[in-house]
DNA sequence: GTCTAAAAATTATCTTGATCATATTTTATA
DNA sequence: TATAAAATATGATCAAGATAATTTTTAGAC
């Protein structure tokens, strides 16, 4: 048996750096194998003997480093609104967001709106999902602790959590579908401002 | 001076339909041109004798029937609460959007989130500030007239737009990204009561 | 009526990216 | 040291956007 056992294995790793790496920077679409097969120093044709497809490199890129990505500790973190807030206000933080270097819900749930392939959606869907866990899981945590302004029951701490989502995911589409700065600042506060209310905190002035 | 005058233009028209048609019903990226070109009864090479671009396809079939787009049309209507409600009702009412047979501003905004072209982005851009000023323009008119719920000042009305286009672009896309019907169904009525209470009126019942 | 040339349309070609097939290189072990 | 299976590389195919080269069309000159 020809090379040294982890001599694949060593390859394949290199491959799913470079996609975790170029994914996350530049999303799905304007990411190519030829790209990522570059930066992991191989040719295109070596791709297909590590992974079944584009889509399915994506899938093992996210899947490798979601334990790690930052919904997964705030779901493990402290409860407290301060985090709350830190929450909207990092998935809010476009700079940050696009600097991440590993993939995580929040980041297919802004970069990978409205794909074609059906295994990128399903990973939407998951993500949606996990997120929207989290968040029900500290607005519920919050409530028992009698630290919200409203009236919390189960339904309401739904709906609330599915509406920020919903804000949360049109305002960074928005900011990053616009040119303009300063309307990318007002859409984004306005969304910010919203959930903020949605939690029960008054409104914060315009960063 | 070969074919009469108007051929040309009835060619060109005839791509243009086809491509109105075409990428209402599935959105830039899933449209070929030679889609478009079949449908209007020609051969791919021809397109280029007609337009510059996909995007410039794109672009002028978007123009073509912006007056007649239901945003266009709204602009112009009465004012009532109960026309923005539909207003609400209708952005996010996917089928009856997908089943459009013109592009408007609200199509862009649903479909060509993310795009990759700088010129699907300008229209983006365009087709997010038109539907914005619209909004102003109406809660603005139904301040006037007393008929809302909270204290419209110019600042609070522009923010209360913003947040209202944030949760409809946000829910639409994620209702667009998920397969489950039911969680569809949630964050779309999450949204719309959302968006009632921003304009001040009471929550419905799910639909 | 025919002929012609500019306009319009078709067909062939190029490019890039995903995918696949074939060829080549690598190296553990017989 | 030779070998063969595994890993990688090279080259081909296919689709889609874009261009080039070629053919078809027909208004208007004769």
């Amino acid at each position: 048996m020809p090379y040294t056992a982890e001599h694949k294995l060593k390859s394949k790793e290199r491959i799913l750096q470079s996609a975790t790496e170029l994914f996350c920077r530049f999303g799905f679409d304007k990411v190519s194998i030829n790209q990522v097969m570059k930066l992991a120093k191989m040719t295109h044709g070596a791709f297909y003997a590590h992974f079944e497809s584009k889509e399915a490199l994506y899938k093992a890129s996210f899947l490798q480093t979601l334990d790690g990505s930052s919904s997964g500790r705030l779901a493990k973190a402290p409860f407290s609104i301060g985090h709350l807030i830190q929450l909207a206000h990092n998935l809010l933080n476009l700079r940050a967001l696009s600097e991440q270097t590993r993939p995580s819900p929040e980041n297919i749930l802004f970069n990978e709106i409205g794909s074609d392939s059906t295994e990128i959606r399903q990973l939407y869907e998951k993500s949606y999902l996990g997120v929207l866990k989290i968040l029900e899981k500290r607005i519920t945590a919050l409530s028992k602790l009698n630290k919200l302004s409203f009236v919390a029951n189960q339904k309401s701490i739904k709906e609330r959590s599915r509406a920020i989502l919903a804000s949360l995911v049109g305002a960074v589409a928005i900011a990053k579908s616009i040119q303009s700065e300063d309307e990318r600042q007002r859409i984004l506060n306005a969304a910010q401002n919203q959930i903020l209310s949605l939690l029960g905190v008054s409104e914060l002035s315009a960063d």
